[in-house]
DNA sequence: GCATCTATTTCGTAT
DNA sequence: ATACGAAGTAGATGC
């Protein structure tokens, strides 16, 4: 890794075309050849970059950063060099997450009735000709409900459940319900939901979190 | 700007939970508060962060980063330090950017004919109730066209347009049809417009930019 | 402040 | 490789 504080202009053509006037910036050059051009502020998104793979030709004060696609990124050196140096990181070891949506649906098909009391798992990530149903379950009447997980319930969720219910009518199991599971389901798509009569519930994530993933308890 | 390069293990508890095992990584500490870990590959995206506001306490050994949200980054030097400088960069001028999904509708807007031959263009970001129609025009026949613009058209740009076309026959602009322009057209995003009996086009970009954004040529 | 939409999205995964 | 959906999405904009 190359680490670079200097004063610079930044050109960028690709996919768009974006530049940079004269200012002190961080540059950071990585092993896969990617580099970053970080301001003082902005969080932790660089002003430009270019992702790997690709290839630095160093002029001394022009860098030309071209990968296989054809965009180019330019960094002319305009004033002094505060600091240069490469130093070596070694491997990664990775990152370990928790707590995402299929973290969700995972909890969720071990305590359906969390979405609706009474509700039962017949089947996960059935399969529809548009796409898997996250839960399939049945209520305590013996109706077929389709559960879309998502972490944050939004119009494209309730499209996406409704093309599901549509499936599954067709595919005989009916009658049939849809019900939109997130932990925020914001205002316009429990409108749309209402619209389409689909429901909708928000599920407690810490609340299910402490129910554990196994043994699912009916009731 | 701090930048430090050190071994340390990094954990995130907010949002989700994360953790990082020990090896050598950079560390960009900016003026806004904002802490980024970068390793030396994997593009411009940081390992962990934390975005300003936040609040950096420095216990030598151990950082811990803190926001108003509950989010907590801490970070533990478990080796020596191989590098740990303060640098100011001053104020960040700016970035200008040409080639965004507005620069797009700017310039459809400037040649309707583009999107599909005859067209004419009506009114930019009309209203409905549920939301702005990017472009409303009319046809050779006087039919009202709705015009979808998105760099990239997806299952989502389709239902937005349907929910669009359905709000316009409501207000009474009918006979009316929808199209769907887009840099790029995604095959299920196709197909779903021939189900909602919506029409799609894949638009040239660079052939767009060359015809100008002033003086629209009709014909 | 909230909701919506874009992004040089990036990133992962299934096809 | 491509397509598709999720993201600690972040950031900008409109209401």
């Amino acid at each position: 890794m190359r680490i670079v504080v200097a004063a610079c202009t930044v050109d960028y053509a690709g996919r768009l075309s974006a530049s940079l006037p004269e200012a002190r910036r961080l540059l950071v050059v990585k092993a896969d050849g990617s580099v970053l051009v970080h301001a003082d502020s902005g969080g932790y998104k660089p002003l430009n970059w270019m992702s790997g793979p690709c290839a630095l030709l160093d002029g001394g004060d022009v860098w030309e950063i071209t990968n296989a696609k054809g965009e180019r990124l330019t960094i002319t050196f305009t004033g002094e060099v505060v600091f240069d140096s490469s130093v070596e990181l070694g491997a990664e070891p990775g990152l370990a997450k928790d707590g995402v949506e299929a973290h969700l649906q995972e909890l969720l098909a071990a305590h359906p009735y969390e979405v609706e009391a009474g509700l039962v798992l017949i089947r996960r990530e059935h399969a529809t000709a548009v796409g898997p149903v996250d839960l399939l379950c049945r209520d305590a009447d013996g109706c077929w409900v389709a559960v879309e997980i998502k972490r944050r319930g939004e119009i494209a969720g309730v499209e996406q459940l409704a093309r599901y219910v549509e499936m599954l009518e067709r595919d005989g199991h009916t009658p049939v319900r849809g019900v939109l599971a997130a932990q925020r389901v914001v205002p316009q798509a429990r409108t749309l939901a209402e619209v389409r009569a689909l429901g909708w519930t928000e599920i407690d994530y810490d609340r299910l979190r402490g129910l554990g993933a196994g043994t699912p308890t009916l009731f």
